[in-house]
DNA sequence: ACATCTTACTTGTGAAAAGCAAGTGAATAT
DNA sequence: ATATTCACTTGCTTTTCACAAGTAAGATGT
């Protein structure tokens, strides 16, 4: 496959750079997979509740990876594997995901109420325990 | 046109719920150039800069209307204009943008740095600022 | 009063993306 | 050796996007 050389933005404003990266129906979520749930193979992303299918998550994945959100290793136990992790820009999305929650949260008839309250009861040092996983799981890899 | 009885959502996750509203490459500018452009009509949307055309226009403030995060009003000096307005569910999507804006400028090479500085030096008063502009717009409207 | 212009859309058409089912090939498990 | 798992691809249908053009109601100019 060839890779683009830069794909041209409609807009200077970051706002448009963020929907142009994460704008879809997937994306957010397979992070958030990866950030809250701790998947990191492909095989956990199609697990998830929503039913991704599996050509739309080979492509996801082919551009958060490209996009610098995403990094992929192999798994050292077993050769099939691909391990997929997020790289610190992919982390720096945790506020991101944590408003859009506390946001449905607040206006929307949603599940998951217990993470909900953690959020919003101490939406920093959710953050920060977000961060801590995912430089522990960066440590102890490999 | 039918309305949709209660299109079903593919989980739970507040997330997801978020996503099936907001996740396309559109709605988040839309309500972006209500929020801090203050735009109000069709034809001022259909002037930002990323060039939304008119049928996919048309569609998205549909459905922003559906989910209550747009409502509209006619103008009372203008027959032919529909004014759109961010409900409170709307404003509330402030911190979202806010966190997108400040995840691209961080990471990627965007513009309109001036916004960005101020919202990151104190995020809490330009979200302050973002809602009493909005509030004093619907206190003054017709 | 009448023609012309604006505004807010709708319609038509082709291209792109999403969604579904099935298949492939390398690596592992039995 | 055989079956199974894993990470994808491929093929096909359906849905959505994008662009161009058109329409209808209301405003404006003369």
């Amino acid at each position: 496959m060839l890779k683009k050389r830069k794909a041209k933005r409609r807009s200077g404003c970051p706002l448009n750079a963020s929907v142009e990266m994460l704008g879809d129906r997937w994306s957010l979520l397979i992070i958030r997979d990866m950030m809250v749930r701790g998947s990191r193979s492909y095989k956990e992303f199609l697990e998830s509740d929503e039913g991704i299918a599996t050509n739309i998550l080979a492509d996801r994945l082919q551009k958060l990876v490209a996009h610098g959100i995403v990094t992929t290793e192999p798994d050292s136990a077993d050769g099939r594997k691909l391990i997929y992790l997020l790289t610190a820009k992919g982390i720096d999305l945790a506020p991101v995901l944590t408003e859009m929650v506390l946001w449905a949260a607040a206006h929307e008839d949603t599940g998951n109420q217990a993470l909900v309250g953690q959020m919003r009861k101490n939406k920093e040092k959710f953050l920060a325990g977000v961060r801590r996983r995912w430089a522990q799981r960066h440590s102890l890899r490999t």
